[in-house]
DNA sequence: GTGAAAGCGCTAACAA
DNA sequence: TTGTTAGCGCTTTCAC
């Protein structure tokens, strides 16, 4: 019967040993080095291992040798569905590394953030950061103890993976101005997030040189039940296009214009970023900037396992496209 | 500058043992025990570990107690927005008892999990698997090694939280029954999942008494792609209700019945289970069994660290409740 | 081919 | 209050 022991201490290579009748430096042999022991030794070790169900203490195997095969994950918000993909890519390729990959939730706080880093950093051999809101210098300390990746953060001295932001704001003011649109509303996302800053930057660079007007409202958490207040204070601006930080806000704003009776995009057009899951679906279907999120994480974790090559080198930036559905319309039919 | 050390050889306690003039055991209660030791000591020493960057690796501080305060949380699909309550709630538990959770994900597959336990196991004092596919036999070897709880999977020796399909079920039959519909069809999920047997089994039961039809239908892969295949199947078989195994299949059957021009719930009602996030937005909301999912987490965390009581107190059963939306309506209308 | 011993970074008796 | 010492479970020289 399956005792619930709850201590980690178990049957050790010291047992594995002793029933073996060999000192624990050949069972450790026999177990991780097979060629460097003799087969009969062998076979009788792991048999005896088998036997007593020893499971060898990974976290005592990398004191030594201070490396655990194991990569940690760190995201501002599991629930957030634009990470999906992101988990999926890097899952696959740290598997086929031979590396496990482990997800830490920063709950978009960067103290939790840094909290997950100094528990879970002696635990793995490197860091991936999505949308680390951690402060540069920390960043840097962190850098000279642990491998590290940004994902949509971009700083010189970090090699980093980013969605290319800008250019996807370019091709939503174009299409909002060949749809007709004159003025413009964003609703921002948090302050202290990179992201945020880069796509109201190129938004209301491109809405300039378009000769549109564009005003910031916000910011607003990145959440759909946020995205009621931004709807309000959007549509407040007298904008016949709500640009929002993400699909989630986005969303949001899409089930208050409707409970409101604003028509979308009849009265107001709205688009968003991440093209998440739901963005599909909703009501209506969502005009946003997609992205090769898998294709991201598989980027990030060879960037992490991979040399530690020239700096320059080290910032890959995936393009973006618009996805136009049914929340974008001309600016004409607008009352 | 910050070089990019790869190893996790950094600055130890014997570095700041030493720069601080004092014995190991010191400095490490200076860190850790800061009662027993003076204030001078305890000052210096702590702005040395500060002056050089020291980081206690927690791995090695583990080794000795054999607890490493960390908790994972292994689910089948990250992905699955179902689970987003869960990680909520075992999240902030885990937190609140000082302890970092860390999440990974099984890809719907039982090599995976089985790989991660194998992995995850010495670095974490207790597991929580949800909707483990894992055999009964690797369950009880794995008991016998570390703590360990189930969520949505029940087996008289392992404590665990389910939420309650039975009696979502018989509210999913109830309500249908009730809207005149004679004849259901179950679209059923995995083969090998538990949940699957549960909901099927009580579906087919409550519709018996209830003088129903209903036939089951697949298995389908539980995700939104293959709600078209499952839509098609279940129209097929002339039912005037389809209840889908999860919410994120009932999702693809209304889109596929959309787009095949089927009017939901004027030809054909549908039902979900889990009320994830979507579920609300798409259309036409769906109407779907939604379970107390984040108390779940936080129950399960609790199970995880409390007191190993007695089996029968650690089997905890919540409630689950219909929430009734757009996707089901009188059968009367049917054409 | 196998064993003894040192050591990974840290904690916890036990002495002083 | 502080230092010495012995491990925690494992890998890895270095002898034999």
């Amino acid at each position: 019967m399956a005792e619930p022991e709850n201590s980690g201490r178990g049957v050790t290579l010291h047992d594995v040993a002793r029933e073996a009748s060999v000192a624990v430096s050949t069972a450790s042999r026999a177990l991780s080095n097979p060629e460097r022991v003799s087969a009969g030794t062998r076979e009788n070790v792991r048999a005896v291992a088998r036997r007593l169900g020893y499971r060898p203490n990974r976290i005592a195997q990398a004191l030594p040798s201070g490396r655990t095969q194991m990569l940690a994950l760190l995201l501002p918000d599991v629930t957030n569905p634009h990470h999906f993909g992101l988990v999926r890519g890097a899952e696959a390729q740290a598997r086929a590394a031979g590396y496990t990959l482990v997800i830490g939730d920063s709950q978009d706080s960067a103290e939790a953030e840094q909290a997950h880093v100094d528990r879970l950093g002696s635990a793995v051999d490197g860091f991936v950061l999505a949308a680390s809101r951690l402060p540069q210098e920390e960043l840097s300390s962190l850098r000279s103890w642990r491998r590290l990746v940004l994902f949509n953060r971009e700083a010189d001295e970090f090699p980093s993976v980013v969605t290319d932001s800008v250019d996807g704001s370019r091709q939503v003011v174009e299409h909002l101005a060949a749809l007709g649109h004159r003025s413009l509303a964003y609703l921002a996302g948090p302050q202290d997030s990179w992201t945020d800053g880069q796509r109201w930057k190129a938004l209301s660079t491109y809405a300039a040189e378009a000769g549109l007007d564009i005003v910031r409202c916000g910011p607003f958490s990145p959440t759909v039940e946020f995205g009621s207040a931004a709807a309000d204070v959007g549509l407040a601006t007298g904008a016949t296009a709500l640009v929002a930080f993400n699909d989630l806000l986005a969303i949001g704003v899409l089930r208050r214009l409707e409970r409101r009776g604003v028509d979308v995009p009849g009265a107001v057009s709205v688009v968003g970023y991440d093209d998440i899951f739901g963005s599909d679906f909703c009501h209506p279907p969502l005009t946003t900037v997609s992205s090769p999120v898998e294709r991201a994480g598989r980027a990030l974790i060879d960037l992490l396992l991979g040399e530690p090559g020239s700096p320059s080198g080290q910032h890959i930036v995936l393009p973006t496209q618009l996805r136009v559905r049914d929340s974008t319309g001309s600016a004409d039919s607008t009352s």
